[in-house]
DNA sequence: GGTAGATGGTTGAGGGCTCAAGTGTGCGGC
DNA sequence: GCCGCACACTTGAGCCCTCAACCATCTACC
């Protein structure tokens, strides 16, 4: 691929840190969850999501966006927090494809147990070594880098 | 836990925007390089660190560091790699207990063709969405997440 | 009302990661 | 010289994830 356009030493840089950081995150939040809750991160949202749904459900297909998840990942996912008596789910009555999973209360109570514990973690993490004005740059960011992928669609080229 | 310093409606906004974003860059990443060079990107950063040694070769240790990783998954990482034919391990010749990692002329190759394409993507997902003003800031954000982990001791609490 | 394609979801195989336990080597103190 | 501990690394079991294949249902269209 002749004309790569590569990426500055400044960029590589970035690029990087970012991805260090990235790391010692996802390790530090799987590893308190992990240890404190039985659970990987991932599964933690999954229930999260569902507790501030109405009902605390929602079809599979909604969860997956909402957790950004592929269907496979989701399905075995929930299979699993079935499995541990977390979430139920059952047949959509109108649509006969979709299931809906539902939170159960078990799940709740493990969920209520398990934030605090969380929000701290995530808290020392990244938002304490950052200032507000940092927090604030990091959320326009990342908002800047999920905006092509909206999947309304772009601008015909 | 009484008294959790629970995240503010911004916080929580800017804290799951993150985590979206993430999952987003991780999944374009692994898939275009397990597409096009049948590796995942942890695997990838192992040969590109070890591309720009001295002698493209680190111990264990020092590899592990380099790209993060914990020395049970450089381990089992480096185990693939050297069967894949990418990478050699031969004992340290003053230091019994430490392993040399080497990059073959075969890693480099296959290094230097997924490149280009891996560039692009990380061009075209994280850089391209930016601003330049944005791109500093990341450096900087992160560079502060890390900074309370950098192993010189802290003051003693 | 029948058919093609889209949509919603699951499954199994294979691979990567974590955790805990293990091996072997170096080093400091006696 | 030996003992104990730290260090460097590996291993295996179990879990999670990906990918591809699959089934069932719904929808549009003729």
């Amino acid at each position: 691929m002749r004309g790569t356009r590569w990426l500055s030493a400044d960029e590589q840089r970035i690029w990087r840190t970012y991805l260090q950081a990235n790391q010692l995150l996802r390790d530090a939040l799987d590893r308190q969850l992990q240890r404190d809750a039985g659970m990987p991160h991932g599964y933690y949202i999954i229930l999260a999501m569902l507790s501030e749904a109405p009902g605390r459900s929602m079809t599979m297909s909604q969860l997956a966006r909402t957790v950004s998840s592929s269907p496979s990942r989701l399905s075995h996912a929930v299979a699993k927090l079935e499995r541990a008596g977390w979430v139920r789910r059952r047949r959509h009555e109108t649509d006969g494809r979709a299931t809906i999973a539902t939170l159960t209360d078990d799940g709740f109570d493990v969920l209520a147990e398990a934030a605090p514990g969380h929000v701290e973690e995530v808290r020392s993490v990244l938002f304490d070594p950052l200032t507000p004005e940092q927090v604030r740059q990091l959320g326009e960011i990342f908002t800047a880098v999920l905006a092509p992928h909206d999947d309304r669609p772009g601008p015909p080229s």
